[in-house]
DNA sequence: CATTTATTGGCACCATCTGCCAACAAGCGC
DNA sequence: GCGCTTGTTGGCAGATGGTGCCAATAAATG
């Protein structure tokens, strides 16, 4: 009776592990993003994009609960790989420093395709409602990550006024950042771009500390 | 040949003017706002809202493309009105301070009821995703009258870094006391509930100059 | 009143997404 | 292997969101 675990003889089928939900959903929204670049989001229907990633449509619902939130999991992978990075952030470096040293190895992690695709829907959401909306909202989970740190570095509780309108700010400039970079390499990503990205957000910091 | 109207005679029936269709699609978006807050967004189907507003479904669909997009005339108008305060802000005068001034005004123009109204939307949007999404675009054409105004006043270029950073980041504050003024309102609202946007403002805005 | 143009409402239609259920897959003890 | 239990899948029906098309009507002019 002391562990939980034991109390359950686990019969019958064991549900499918997180991660493997995960990948499932990985696959899927790599073959979604490619029809979404090709034809457009509205010309795409979910029957189109379960065929592509071999699922039946219903199955396709149960895994999106929307079609634009099949751009999710790619964008989170990237978003969780920078939460990471800033979860490092030593306390006696300034952002930008520590950027530069931990930034490389979080494009290492990904494929050039996935970023390419990443970079492809921040493009697609210039043009296209639905998917911009899916994207801000992704985009407040990552300033939500961003006020934690800066809640812990700073020594104040996570609601505090100063930590959050810091943590929106510099989302703010994290967002014009990568925007600037997306549309940078419109035309195929070379690793300047990507390592420009570094630098760009070292730009907008500076032009955010200058407004006072 | 010289005048451009005189060559059109205008026979038939006269297209409504603009203003004429913004009230009507203000007054469907009352009615709207009213169900959505009462019974939730998924909840209220077109039909629904069409009906409250005594128009048929048809018509309904032609006056607004998506049903979430019911909250924008509504929300338009106090951004409306906010930008206009921000364009009279003089050179020599800091942010906070012209606000002070001009703020009130801003209140007077519309109906407590519509300002409520305006609230409780911004309240729904922290549970409904289909309401946060359209709130969010709102907000980014908000940061957009911004930066043009910060344009206009730094004598920069509109898309110049340090324009669109610092709009980012001041729209990112404005965000932030509007939604606590929202949260602070939710069981009615005084006269000081709203006056204390101002200061909310104020206390952001000082929020931000601390990071540096 | 006839003509011209704009808006409206009704209908058919496709796409999105959900509930329900039968089929099947994957573990368990025997 | 066979049952038993549980989880996932796919198919089908159905509600809702949203659009195109067309007839009816409204508002102007002569």
């Amino acid at each position: 009776m002391t562990d939980v675990a034991t109390e359950k003889p686990r019969r019958g089928r064991p549900p499918v592990s997180d991660e493997q939900r995960q990948r499932q959903r990985l696959d899927i929204s790599r073959h979604a993003v490619r029809l979404f670049a090709d034809q457009g989001v509205a010309a795409t229907s979910g029957e189109q994009i379960a065929q592509a990633a071999g699922v039946s449509e219903r199955t396709f619902w149960r895994y999106f609960p929307h079609k634009e939130s099949c751009v999710e999991p790619l964008l989170t992978k990237m978003v969780d790989a920078f939460c990471g990075v800033l979860h490092d952030w030593p306390r006696e470096l300034e952002l930008i420093d520590h950027l530069r040293e931990a930034y490389s190895p979080l494009l290492d992690a990904a494929t050039d395709e996935d970023i390419e695709a990443v970079l492809a829907v921040v493009r697609l959401t210039h043009g296209e409602r639905a998917l911009r909306a899916a994207y801000l909202m992704l985009r407040e989970r990552a300033e939500n990550a961003l006020g934690e740190v800066l809640a812990e570095r700073a020594g104040l509780a996570r609601d505090a006024i100063e930590v959050r309108v810091q943590a929106a700010a510099m989302s703010a400039v994290l967002k014009i950042a990568t925007d600037d970079v997306a549309t940078a390499a419109a035309d195929g990503v070379t690793r300047e771009t990507l390592e420009g990205h570094r630098e760009q957000i070292a730009t907008a910091l500076r032009g955010l500390s200058r407004m006072l």
